[in-house]
RNA sequence: CGGGGUGUAGCUCAGUAUGGUUAGAGUACUUGGUUUGGGACCAAGGGGCCGAAGGUUCGAGUCCUUUCACCCCGACCA
């Protein structure tokens, strides 16, 4: 492509509500322009981007036998009633009716879609297993779209479904389908991390997110320093501590304890760790068409997951309580305690279970309990995991030492169960003639947002730098001075040679400064420019990589060879 | 969905408290010239329903009402 031809509209000023480097950049760049709140156009850079990493999920999905197919991307409104979901997503499936009046929505995911295509067309478990997949366009109102292509309303996502006969054949797709992910973001060049995950509303048996590492990442995960283990902060659990603090002696005992409504006050006041605190975390839980005050207990050193006691409840949803609430009910903020108190549901955390020496509020004004032994309740009371892991936490798995890191979510890999296929009754023959629901998979992999994550991972202050396997050009040709005849030749002649070798290359032909080119190559990000400018006196042009910033000299003659021994 | 902010040239923004000739700058674009190794310089140009609708006024980018859009913080996000 020449320069002067391409419609790459690049600016030097990022639009001013831009604070991401992708989006910033993506921008500036002339990859993408924004239409409205969460849409963007793709410029035919962007779509060189698009279609390369297309490319590489179609060949990995291909070698692990999944089948592409395309769904319609409007879908009939009954199917979503269907399986229920067209409540529990709300306002983030678009609606609209068609001129005969019936409903249809736009799909934000298409299980409903994929498990109607299937019913009734595979009946057999010898048809099983079965994995389908399509790379399309997905529209989500979401209420707060951000952050460029990280998360749009509308995107490009790889959804692909597994159909099985059973668990354990699920289990084993699973498997290779995180293969598969793994391989296709070490192609694209990215550094990651395969986390667990929470399975949360959706249910099944398991799932698990992959997970570009960026310090723009929205999510945050918990690495071991040792092992593999990672989780996703609203999943990771840890093993019981190793390093316990001396435990205070004390007989059990009410305090006056004056105004230590926080667990700071209470470790100093008894010169105790917070370790040997129980903090107490009051919220309202909210189910289906109630809700009720729930008292949370967690070490004074932890704090609340929230995700963890969502589940751990059952609940929709889990929102604060003001004082004022809780006073109604006759809980005294700040002296709340497990102890001698039903007033309102408990959940204690797991960690607590058996704890002894503890300090805990008395559920009196101004008082709190030393000495506390929580085996006393250990029958009768409900234990679950609802702390927050900590950094310095011990790894579940080995003795490595826990720590926190941000990551975008990418990929999220998820054992579906029969949820879906009871709902819509889709259905199959066993071995034994018996009719059984399909045992399914999701695997989801965002496309444009991985197009986000490259450069969240990859980009310096001056712009994109992308990946071998993502660049929308491989080598930039930049003719310093146009008016130069010899230049020009040279450049022609390289432009020309790399075209008949199959090299994707880009020829900057424009009548501009060496400096205006410079810096629009390092925005867009071309792995190699080859500069062809003041050194060709010399008989020499110049090889620029965009990531180390290096510029190596090479013989004229000997430029293409080197360029292709580079691109190999 | 709660709280806050912003809409003026393709883009980034002045101008709005106190209404008053023909609405500005930078950048980008066009033309000509100079320049040619890190987003150059000179000159001449083109480009605006001041988000939209209604109102107040002799007169509205500026004041009032309504509305739409976009952004930020939070909640939400299989």
């Amino acid at each position: 492509m020449r320069r002067t031809k391409a419609f790459i509209p690049t600016t030097k000023e990022a639009p001013s509500d831009a604070t991401l480097p992708s989006h910033i950049f993506l921008a500036r760049a002339g990859f993408i322009s924004q239409v409205a709140a969460g849409l963007y156009n793709y410029m035919p850079l962007a779509k060189r981007v698009i279609k390369k990493i297309e490319n590489i999920i179609n060949e990995e999905m291909t070698k692990v036998g999944a089948q592409e197919v395309e769904l319609s991307f409007v879908t009939p409104a009954d199917l979503w009633a269907e399986s229920g979901r067209i409540e529990k997503f709300g306002k983030e499936l678009l609606r609209f009716k068609d001129r005969k009046g019936n409903l249809f929505v736009l799909g934000p995911t298409h299980e409903e879609m994929m498990v109607d295509m299937v019913r009734n067309r595979i009946t057999s478990y010898k048809n099983l297993p079965l994995n389908l997949y399509q790379i399309k366009t997905k529209f989500r109102d979401e209420a707060r779209p951000r952050f460029g292509l990280m998360r749009g309303r509308e995107f490009i996502m790889k959804d692909g479904y597994s159909f099985h006969a059973n668990t354990q054949d699920l289990d084993r797709e699973f498997d290779a389908m995180e293969a598969a992910y793994k391989k296709i973001l070490t192609r694209l060049g990215l550094d990651f991390r395969v986390v667990e995950a929470d399975s949360g509303a959706i249910g099944g048996s398991g799932s698990k997110e992959l997970m570009v590492l960026a310090d723009s990442g929205e999510d945050t995960i918990a690495v071991c320093s040792k092992c593999e283990y990672g989780a996703n902060i609203e999943a990771a659990s840890r093993s019981a501590r190793g390093a316990i603090p001396e435990a205070p002696e004390a007989e059990f005992n009410k305090f006056l304890t004056p105004d230590t409504k926080t667990i700071d006050d209470l470790a100093e006041f008894f010169k105790v760790d917070p370790y040997y605190t129980v903090k107490c975390v009051a919220k309202r839980v909210v189910y289906e068409d109630e809700s009720e005050i729930v008292l949370f207990f967690v070490r004074g050193c932890d704090n609340l997951q929230e995700v963890k006691a969502i589940n751990a409840t059952d609940a929709l949803d889990i929102v604060d309580v003001t004082e004022e609430e809780l006073a109604e009910i006759g809980l005294v903020p700040g002296f709340i305690g497990p102890l001698d108190q039903d007033k309102a549901k408990h959940v204690i955390d797991s960690d607590l279970k058996d704890a002894k020496d503890l300090i805990c509020g008395a559920n009196e004004k101004d008082y709190h309990f030393v000495g506390v032994d929580l085996g006393v309740i250990s029958e009768v009371a409900y234990f679950a995991d609802i702390a927050e892991v900590n950094e310095g936490d011990i790894c579940p798995h080995c003795n490595g030492k826990l720590s926190f890191t941000k990551g975008i979510e990418v990929g999220h890999i998820f054992k579906l169960g029969t949820t879906y296929s009871e709902a819509l009754k889709a259905e199959f023959l066993d071995e034994n003639g018996k009719s059984q629901p399909f045992i399914m998979g999701t695997y989801g992999m965002g496309v444009s947002r991985l197009v986000a994550a490259v450069i969240e991972q990859h980009h310096d202050e001056n712009g994109c730098i992308w990946t071998p396997a993502t660049a929308p050009y491989m080598v930039n040709i930049m003719i310093s001075n146009i008016k130069d005849e010899e230049q020009v030749a040279v450049g022609e002649k390289l432009y020309k040679e790399l075209q008949d070798a199959g090299v994707e290359v880009m020829l900057d032909d424009r009548k501009e400064r060496f400096g205006f080119k410079m810096k629009d190559a390092e925005l867009i990000g071309f792995p190699y420019t080859v500069i062809i400018g003041k050194e060709l006196v010399n008989g020499n042009v110049q090889i620029y990589t965009r990531n180390t910033k290096a510029k190596d000299a090479v013989a004229k003659d000997a430029v293409f060879e080197k360029v292709m021994e580079l691109l190999s």
